[in-house]
DNA sequence: TGCAACTGTCATCTT
DNA sequence: GGAAGATGACAGTTG
């Protein structure tokens, strides 16, 4: 059953704020239905409030017993502070965004970019208040045009992105009033409403039963009988409240009333309305307060002197990062002290930092005769959202004190934002703000987009993998790839390492002897005496912390050195295709630690085919395609002794590489599995505590189980009033809750008389 | 000079 | 069956 009751006021007052805080214009207009002494109560500039004053006026005009009490008046007079400054609390882009990002691929997602949306929407909604016919006070909605702008009202709230920002301040509230607020959401069309529904006296609340029959206004508190039944106020009109009755389950549009500002008259929407739209517009706005059998002003005031100052300084962070963020438009509430100073309770309000009001919206005022009722037209129609799903889920969590974490919020607060992934992703999104993308996060999805590793093993993880991309010997596309990498993560020596590449490239097919004696200056393969590839502490930087990075000495990636130029004393008088790609699109990026026995090595073979006279570069001979490569011997002219080197000095190359290759992956492997050891270690000790816990916990039980036997055994007494003997009786327990006292000796020769007759059976 | 780390090479196996 | 890759073992080099 619904419990809508006494604290249904505050439930249509946060219902105002709601639709104030989705931006669209709110006129609360309780003060219409209100006398007026309350407006000027409420509403007032006097904040003298007195419980005297408060019985006068419940006296004066003969309220109901069950009208609400002095400490809900204190709290309405709250919250339409609040309403009135709700165009200057504003909420952090970073926490709003945060929301939008966690939330799944969806009907509520990915539609809301910025709070800019919600500036321009505002902005329009004005000027189409402004080109919109006004709707008067005590008119009904009895023509066409008026049931239109209803429907366009309507869709306009049940557009996607106010659904996103409902639930976005669902969450907020319910982490933030634990325990204090549910959701209507609760009550859905599966849902079930009982019989008896209680209207709370005084409030602008009219309920029809389906025959249209008015069964429930003003201060009357009457036990209504609805089989189903749903409340909603819709966007501009002021508190306008629709009913929706259903029927066997399935919703009647000729039961959806809508209620003028200021008239008590239903006015049944058009047969064509959709009803689905309405109630999932129903489903979403409306949220009622949970009566609570403490006092709720001293809950209230406890819980705000805890939230307030964590609040206040959370919101604050956030502003600092999103000015950090050259977010400007977003800032602290300026006005919060003000609004706190509109409460004589000293009641903090929870900043939940939604500034959708724009000041172009005028600002809430008393002066019930400057509310206008133009109707904003739905610019933002979309189909129904399935807020359902979204919406049952409701914080209500106990209020507790408890330790203030690390984040400095009150233990039970964290705890309920932990309970919503608020928390953590603000922190997380506050980290990313205020220190942009974390360099290792960065070279990971860098590395990621390396497809070929050349290596078969599971090292896309491996810690070393980050810095030192593979360069496998394979094809073009692999070498294309692993350059990619190279240049996204090392954009300077790729620079380089390019211009080295094309030079590569660009090699034509004779060789000089002027390039010649270069290259031997040079003293080293294809002229690569400078390392391209950053050092191997690297890893250290990206990975601080590690200590297993500092046993990486060097860099365990290694590929043949580019086809830049021929060895000395060598020719290369054939050029193709691949081997010029191949040596222009690989790295120039060479460790210096495998340079070094690169040259050595180069300088061996070379003494070898200098010595033969083989025309053709180490590089060429290593890189190129098995096809070419033949195609190479083939077309050429060569002795069998030099084919048998130059098949020797392509076998060693690659070999070589892929040597360097192996150790890398042992290297990874061994590091995986020192990682995996340490995870396994972690969680052996985990679950030897849980052991120990559990043993103690066992231990604890079986003592307590000692205990209150004997002390059972104690009070009972056999037949001669002898206390019984704990060692020689024992409790049975029948299957109908009977415990009976048995003889331990009786019950043994009972078994052992039973065993009997199953061996002799 | 001894040592550890690194590297090249060979043999062998697998793909 | 050959080419290429993978890997263990060994030896040379280097700091």
């Amino acid at each position: 059953m619904l419990h809508i009751k006494e604290y249904f006021t505050e439930g249509l007052i946060q219902m105002a704020i709601l639709l104030s805080l989705c931006g669209v214009r709110v006129h609360v207009g309780l003060e219409v239905f209100l006398p007026p002494s309350w407006c000027e109560l409420i509403l007032g500039p006097t904040s003298a409030l007195t419980h005297t004053q408060i019985l006068n006026l419940r006296n004066r005009h003969s309220l109901h017993p069950k009208m609400v009490d002095l400490d809900q008046f204190f709290t309405a007079r709250r919250l339409f502070g609040w309403v009135r400054s709700l165009d200057q609390i504003q909420v952090s882009q970073a926490e709003l965004e945060t929301w939008l990002v966690q939330q799944e691929v969806g009907p509520l997602s990915g539609r809301f970019p910025d709070q800019n949306f919600l500036i321009d929407r505002t902005l329009g909604q004005v000027e189409r208040d402004q080109s919109e016919p006004t709707m008067g006070q005590g008119e009904v909605l009895d023509s066409l045009e008026e049931e239109e702008q209803v429907c366009q009202m309507i869709t306009h709230h049940n557009g996607q992105h106010d659904a996103s920002l409902l639930f976005y301040l669902h969450r907020k509230l319910g982490s933030c009033f634990p325990g204090r607020f549910n959701f209507l959401t609760t009550i859905t069309v599966q849902d079930k409403i009982s019989e008896n529904t209680t209207v709370v006296a005084g409030l602008p609340v009219t309920l029809h039963n389906p025959g249209c029959e008015l069964i429930a206004m003003g201060s009357a508190a009457p036990n209504v009988s609805l089989e189903r039944l749903t409340v909603s106020v819709p966007a501009s009109f002021s508190l306008k409240i629709i009913i929706q009755i259903y029927e066997c389950g399935a919703p009647l549009n000729e039961n959806i009333y809508v209620m003028s500002e200021v008239s008590t008259v239903w006015t049944p929407l058009s047969p064509s309305r959709p009803a689905p739209d309405v109630l999932t517009l129903i489903t979403t706005l409306l949220f009622f307060r949970e009566p609570l059998g403490l006092d709720l002003e001293l809950q209230w005031q406890d819980l705000m002197d805890i939230l307030e100052p964590e609040v206040t300084n959370r919101v604050r962070r956030d502003a600092n990062a999103c000015e950090n963020s050259r977010m400007d438009s977003w800032t602290i509430p300026s006005n919060y002290a003000d609004l706190l100073d509109e409460n004589p309770g000293g009641d903090n309000l929870a900043v939940f930092s939604m500034d959708l009001l724009t000041q172009d919206i005028s600002p809430f005022s008393s002066d019930s005769s400057s509310y206008d009722l133009k109707t904003p037209s739905g610019s933002q129609a979309s189909g129904g959202n399935d807020l359902d799903q979204d919406f049952g889920r409701t914080s209500s969590s106990s209020f507790e004190l408890a330790e203030e974490g690390a984040d400095g919020f009150p233990g039970h607060i964290r705890d309920l934002l932990e309970n919503l992934n608020i928390l953590e992703d603000i922190q997380l999104l506050d980290g990313q703000l205020e220190e942009g993308f974390s360099p290792d996060v960065w070279a990971e999805a860098e590395v990621e987009t390396d497809s070929d590793s050349g290596l078969s093993l599971d090292f896309i993880h491996s810690p070393s993998s980050f810095s030192s991309p593979i360069v496998s010997e394979g094809s073009a596309d692999d070498s294309s790839s692993c350059a990619s990498a190279v240049e996204n993560v090392f954009s300077d020596e790729v620079d380089s390492s390019d211009e080295d590449g094309s030079a590569g490239s660009h090699l034509e097919v004779e060789v000089t002897i002027k390039q010649e004696e270069v290259e031997e200056e040079m003293g080293a393969v294809g002229g690569h005496g400078v390392p391209q590839f950053p050092p191997n502490h690297e890893d250290s930087k990206l990975f601080p912390g590690f200590s297993w990075v500092e046993h990486i000495g060097h860099d365990h990636t290694y590929y043949n050195p580019p086809l830049s130029s021929p060895a000395p004393g060598t020719m290369s008088p054939i050029q193709t295709e691949s081997a010029v790609r191949a040596g222009s699109t690989r790295p120039c990026c060479l460790s210096s630690s495998s340079l070094a026995p690169e040259t050595k090595a180069w300088s061996r073979d070379e003494e070898r085919a200098r010595a033969l006279r083989i025309p053709f570069s180490y590089q060429l001979i290593v890189n190129l395609p098995v096809e070419e490569f033949n195609h190479l011997l083939s077309s050429s002219q060569l002795s069998q002794q030099q084919l048998t080197l130059i098949r020797d000095i392509r076998r060693r190359g690659k070999n070589k590489i892929a040597a360097q290759n192996c150790r890398k992956r042992k290297l990874d492997v061994l590091l995986a599995l020192e990682e995996d050891l340490k995870a396994l270690r972690l969680h052996r000790s985990k679950l030897l505590q849980e052991k120990r816990n559990s043993l103690r916990r066992l231990q604890d039980m079986k003592s307590r189980f000692g205990k209150l036997y004997q002390e059972i055994f104690s009070q009972l007494e056999d037949d001669n009033g002898r206390p019984l003997d704990a060692t020689e009786y024992t409790l049975r327990f029948g299957p109908d809750d009977t415990v009976t006292v048995a003889s331990i000796r009786a019950s043994q020769n009972g078994k052992k008389h039973q065993g009997v007759k199953k061996r002799r059976s």
